[in-house]
Formats: structure tokens, sequence, C-alpha cells
DNA sequence: TTTTTTGTCGAACATATGTGCTAATATATA
DNA sequence: TATATATTAGCACATATGTTCGACAAAAAA
């Protein structure tokens, strides 16, 4: 879905951004990848908006915003995650949530709590749960999940007779057995809730 | 030392800034606050940034950030109340959260969970609660408030025979009746927790 | 192999945008 | 009142920057 070039693209923009303030012109997009042709560049921004990656003004200069970036702009709040899409798509941005942190991580992204299968740990139905992509669930540790690929859960993770299981926080839900239908998201670092 | 029409432009690229995700031009910055000619922009620029307000790399368009923008909307979070002092006090501010609203509201502090008395309710230990001052807790709110004018706690509220009460989430406490040594400081509207 | 898709380049163009200079007018200060 | 300081305007210039179009090669699909 996303080339190579395409996510070079994409770190380079969130990292001129986090460092600057301000997102790099296409020129300098061109330079920093090693492109030579600015029209290049036009041509893989013109993916990664239509991906949902970026965003732009037309005819603004340095007017590319990103959302897997930042700190000051917020986090994205995800919905529904829809099969097949990038976790970070379009269709499933429902918001923004602001950086709370002290160090600056573009590896953040948060889920709405489903449910209330968690609730013995305190993470209640519509609290938005702040997740970092770039932490790997240690045992112990409340990490997210995707299912087949299409719905996302949270859940403690754990480890049980030489297998690894993901533990609600709640006695009427069962524990799930982490297979190959399960792909690890990130480890929760944060919680908010809106009353 | 900072004019009118300065704070104006401060307010404007601030503004611009948190909406946009980029910081305006200077003929931008000109229209808005109703001036005619660029370089009175350059001037009033060249001001903030010496005064420490701006930031701005030279040649470079949309190249504006500002020290303000982030600390302007953040909520104040207080630690152990003193007695006799103001809430806002110095003495008691150890940090700052982000505000996460769409409107600027003055009324809003942050106060951390101490002990779990409210386990119940979802607050852990730890957790920082948003409370808005301007915002009276109704029965069955969740509310901030004042022992003696030095101990802070929160609690729900509710009428059991006429009287009202501070009723902690968690069977191990005891309700405490509202006299006159309890002081309102406003409802908790929403929750931080960092794992 | 032929066709389509994807990625790349170069150049030209229009305009968005920062900057510098001079002058005029207000406002404050001596 | 005379002098300095703060604020504003107008204009012109240089260049920073987004956009478009045509061409071409490599990779993938048919």
């Amino acid at each position: 879905m996303v080339s190579k070039k395409q996510e070079e693209i994409l770190n380079y923009i969130d990292k001129t951004i986090k460092s600057n303030g301000y997102s790099p012109t296409v020129r300098e997009i061109c330079e920093a990848v090693g492109l030579k042709s600015t029209s290049t560049v036009q041509y893989h921004l013109k993916k990664l908006i239509d991906l949902g990656f970026l965003n732009k003004s037309e005819n603004i200069s340095r007017s590319i915003t990103s959302r897997t970036v930042d700190s000051k702009y917020g986090i994205p709040i995800l919905g529904e995650i829809s099969a097949g899409q990038p976790l970070i798509a379009e269709e499933n941005y429902i918001g923004e949530l602001p950086y709370f942190g002290n160090e600056i991580n573009t590896e953040l992204i948060a889920l709405k709590i489903n449910g209330d299968s968690m609730i013995d740990a305190g993470l209640y139905n519509d609290d938005l749960v702040v997740i970092d992509k770039s932490l790997i669930p240690a045992d112990g540790d409340i990490g997210a999940f995707l299912i087949h690929n299409t719905e996302a859960t949270v859940k403690y993770v754990d480890t049980i007779a030489d297998k690894r299981y993901l533990i609600p926080a709640n006695k009427n839900y069962e524990n799930i057995e982490i297979d190959e239908n399960i792909t690890q998201i990130g480890k929760v670092v944060s919680l908010f809730r809106d009353m």
C-alpha cells in the first residue's frame, strides 16, 4: 500500500514538523529523500494524502500536516478499524486527542474502549486509551490488539503454561489465546475519560 | 511592553497554528489584524521575536512558531493544597495538562487522585482529574472538595434524607456529611491516567 | 510479449511570500 | 516646542514554492 519511498517521505515530514515546528517544502522533501524532480514528490504526496496519512492545503506553502505525528497537534483517535485499510486511514479517524506526555513520540494513537471487559482494571466503556505502537506489551501490561485484522481490542497480556493470552479484567469474559489471527498494535500508555 | 497590536498579532498567530497546523504568512497577518503594509507586520514580528514570544526562520515561509501556543491553553495541575493559599497558588502548581476542549475555559484545574476511595468509580490512585470550577456537582456527579480548607478530595455527591454527603466509591470508606468545613471546588469533568 | 501501472525526471510557469527602503504620522519625552 | 520613539504605509525586488505537462524507464499484470 505504502511504498518504501512514501514511507521515507512520511518519516521525513514527521521529523521535520517535530523538530522545526513547520512542514518542509516539496523541494526540501525532494532533496531529503534523494529524488531529483519535485513532481515525483508531488506524485507521492498525492498518494499519501489519498491514503489519509497527510493533509495539505492547495497552493499554500509548508501546509502539509501529518496525522502520524505528533505532539501539539494531537493523537489520532481511531474508531472502527476497517479491514485492509492501514490503521491510520481516513476511514478510521474520528478525532484527535492532545498529546500530554513529556517526550515526543510519533507512534501514538488513541482507541475508544468498547464494552466492559476491562472494567476491573479501571478501563470503562467509552474511555479513550492511548497506545504507543513502538512499545511491546510485556506480561502484566495492557496492550491493544487487532483480531482478524478488523476488530481492535484492549486486554491484559500474560503467559500461562508457555502460552500467551489476552486476559480481560472482568470475570464474565474468557481469556483469548494469542495466535496468528491476533496482531499486536502496541502498549496502552494512558487513559482519557470524558464525564 | 507588548502593545495592543502585538497582542492581537500574537493571538492571531496562535489561533492559526492551532486550527490549521501551520503558521500564517506576513500578508495573512496583515489582513487579519487590519494593517495595510506587510512591513508593519514585520516590524511587530521583530519585536515579538525579540521579546521571546515567537520564533522564526529567515527567508522561510510560514516558519513562525509560538511559545505561547502550548502553555496558553494548558490546565494547571495542583498538588498538595496549602492552607490559606489560593487554590491556584504557585506553591500548589506541579505541572500542566494540555487543554482538549474547543472553547477556552479558565475555570479548569487538575488534581491528582490520592488513595483508593473512588476506585469503584474507576478513579485510581495517581489519576489526574480535571475539574471545572464553574460547574456545581449535582446529585450523582463526582465533585472536588476542599476539607478544612487544606485537603482536597474527590467524591460522589448525593442527598440522603435531606442531607448532602460526599460519598466514596469504596465500601471501606465512610460517607462524609457536607458542612461548613467543606468547600466546593467544582465538578469533575474528565480523567487522565498515565500507565 | 503486450499492456498497464508505478516511479522517475526536467523544465517552465505562476504566484506565494519574505525582505528592504523610504516616507509619513502619531505618541511620548525632554 | 523641539526631539526622540513608536507605528503605519507603499512599493519594489528577489526568491521560495506549489503546480502542470510531457517523456521515459522499470516493474507488474494480462
